[in-house]
DNA sequence: ATGTCTTTGTGAACGCGTGCACAAAGATAG
DNA sequence: CTATCTTTGTGCACGCGTTCACAAAGACAT
């Protein structure tokens, strides 16, 4: 698919659905592999397979991005890719700051996926004094006491939160004074944040919880009586 | 969120909503806070708002398990954290494994949040012979050669899997084999699974570029020279 | 008992996301 | 140029999830 001049400058309507920014990096993740092992083109279906989603909703979600495929083709591989990655800011730098250097943070420092999309670890933080200077995935660790002046210096607007859940909320207000505008929080708490900061949550406890429901479910299912629920006490 | 369910009813005419579901382990965060307080009946607008929700919507979500609130005064706490924990089937014994003592592997198996809501490590496994033995979180890693009769020893039906993308899919289908019905997947990779399997995914880095497609938006919007910042067109 | 006040539980409306199914668009062959 | 074949892009219908708004239920005071 040589670029055609037929690619309209996206009229898109300032909005793609929030379920389809969420399946873009996993599109895009697809097409780096295929881009990878150099195949040219690759169809919805195909696509969709390797993402894990169906075909239809996948030809919709590009959609919104504008018409970027060819019929009785498919989609020129390495165009989506750039497409996507500059629909999802991936064509800038992003400097983050991760705080909280236990075990999950140095995971998250040492986290290949990190630098190959554009994102920057400016800086490791932790409250701990014994652990400044300490090089974890080849960066020193700073003092919290630093927060504010990292993230100015560095024009840092993400920030990762990775702190026992009771030092979450001091660190994020500290992080949002200082300009920080989205969060990734890994603390098992509901963090409170002003308008206009964003805020996701990644909750292994959530998760777990979710698959016991599920797994409860399935074996209460199979050699279970029409009433299907599985126990039914009532305490005092 | 990513429950990998395609085709089927999802939820029962019986069940209780997927997106309830979700839910339901952040209102029992909040509800053990208030136990450990020794708060005794709490309203649906102050419950709503230590979990970060609206109250119709938390209303709502009750109210698929049944009516436990009392009008007039709300809920009693001690009751509601005992019919959450049954619904999620946390008051049962869910033996786990993680697969992949790497530094999120060993992040996980610290993580507290795991022992005090009926979930237990049942076992630590890596393919790296040189880790075999070596005591993380308290608990030695065994080989991944054992995978197999440990998950039947121990009945495993959630498995864990903290290794890098290219082991996942190997790692997954063993797990499946030995009988793992739910599994949470902490590595970048789509996994696929035959009927009847659970997966949850966790992806940092699909997170941080939702992150950066928000900042990229709020960075746009203000200010905005003639010159229109963000979008773009193609490069010809 | 009666009235007032608080808070739940839910019917109904609405909006978003998904999947179907097909027409339109382009490639390709004759 | 015409016919055929492939695959996209999308109109449409449907179902899930959210929110509103209010009647019903109970607590509490008099």
């Amino acid at each position: 698919m040589a670029t055609s001049r037929s690619h309209r400058p996206a009229t898109r309507s300032r909005g793609i659905p929030e379920a389809t920014v969420a399946r873009l990096p996993l599109y895009l993740r697809a097409l780096t592999t295929l881009s990878e092992r150099s195949v040219p083109t690759v169809s919805s279906e195909e696509l969709a397979t390797a993402a894990g989603v169906n075909s239809a909703k996948l030809r919709k979600d590009f959609s919104y991005l504008g018409s970027y495929g060819t019929r009785g083709v498919g989609y020129d591989v390495e165009y989506l890719v750039y497409q996507i990655s500059r629909e999802l800011g991936l064509t800038q730098d992003w400097p983050v700051v991760i705080v909280g250097i236990g075990n999950l943070g140095a995971a998250l420092a040492n986290y290949g996926g990190f630098a190959s999309r554009g994102f920057r670890v400016a800086a490791l933080m932790d409250a701990d004094a014994a652990l400044a200077g300490k090089l974890v995935a080849g960066l020193p660790v700073r003092h919290i006491d630093e927060l504010e002046a990292i993230v100015e210096d560095n024009q840092v607007s993400i920030g990762v939160i990775a702190t026992p859940a009771g030092a979450a909320q001091e660190v994020c207000d500290r992080l949002v004074t200082a300009g920080v505008t989205s969060i990734l929080n890994f603390a098992p708490t509901v963090l409170q944040v002003p308008e206009g900061v964003d805020v996701r949550k990644v909750d292994l406890s959530i998760e777990l919880q979710i698959l016991a429901f599920h797994e409860q479910r399935k074996a209460g299912e199979q050699g279970q009586g029409p009433d299907g629920d599985v126990p039914a006490v009532m305490p005092a």
